[in-house]
DNA sequence: ATCATCTGTTAGCGGTGACTAACGTTAGCG
DNA sequence: CGCTAACGTTAGTCACCGCTAACAGATGAT
């Protein structure tokens, strides 16, 4: 489980949908194929991929396997925009401050709040 | 410009350390490749990946072309990465209070803050 | 104009990933 | 035990992607 696994999954459109499912409410495998118009079989290998992600987690209930979230998983995603957003911003405000910025279009500079 | 294009683009390792490096700093295409083991050509396309995708952005100084992070388009990624988190906080609680949730081993839910 | 520097574009190769169909495993009921 | 329901695993196909080498364009100095 590691950011560059969870990136990876996250990569792929349907297993954004997934992931955006199982964050509202924990459904079942078979809930999770009926979303989508491609076999049982993809949907199971999307889940996989994202379990190995760690981004949602698995628990029997009888024959059914039930998904949902986690949110640990996305922790380290979310810290490492944190520090690109927050680099991207200061360096930004030093470029105008050096008159290097801002002379490719107008580029505007959003506020940190 | 879309989230889907962002996340593709970031699923490349190589692509996020450029991300990394422009946005602590501003850097030329050959300081950016510089910084790794692999041709020019294909750091190029990696920048082209990056700008495509809304998250640098590029200007000319002579013949050089320098490239800086762009903030705004981190912006979708991180509120979907937030509503990922509060959804998976709220399902998670949902479940502890209706006696469903945390029979998969012991799952700590993370605290909200 | 020529030359040097910088760097993008193109085409082809080999590896990867999402799909499908077929096969296999697990759980529970009668 | 046999059967059903639920769903994972495997292997092959084909589209996509990151790499390289070759080619090409832009800038500025002389």
């Amino acid at each position: 489980m590691t950011d560059d696994d969870a990136l990876r999954a996250l990569a792929e459109p349907r297993r954004r949908v997934i992931l955006r499912l199982v964050a509202r409410d924990e459904l079942s495998a078979g809930e999770i194929a009926g979303a989508f118009e491609v076999s049982r079989t993809a949907i199971s290998q999307h889940l996989t991929v994202l379990k190995n992600a760690g981004l949602l987690t698995e628990r029997r209930a009888g024959t059914r396997r039930l998904y949902r979230a986690r949110p640990e998983g996305l922790a380290g995603l979310r810290e490492f925009l944190d520090d690109m957003w927050a680099g991207a911003l200061d360096t930004a405000k030093r470029l105008v401050e050096t008159d290097r910025g801002l002379s490719d279009g107008g580029e505007k500079v959003p506020h940190a709040g």
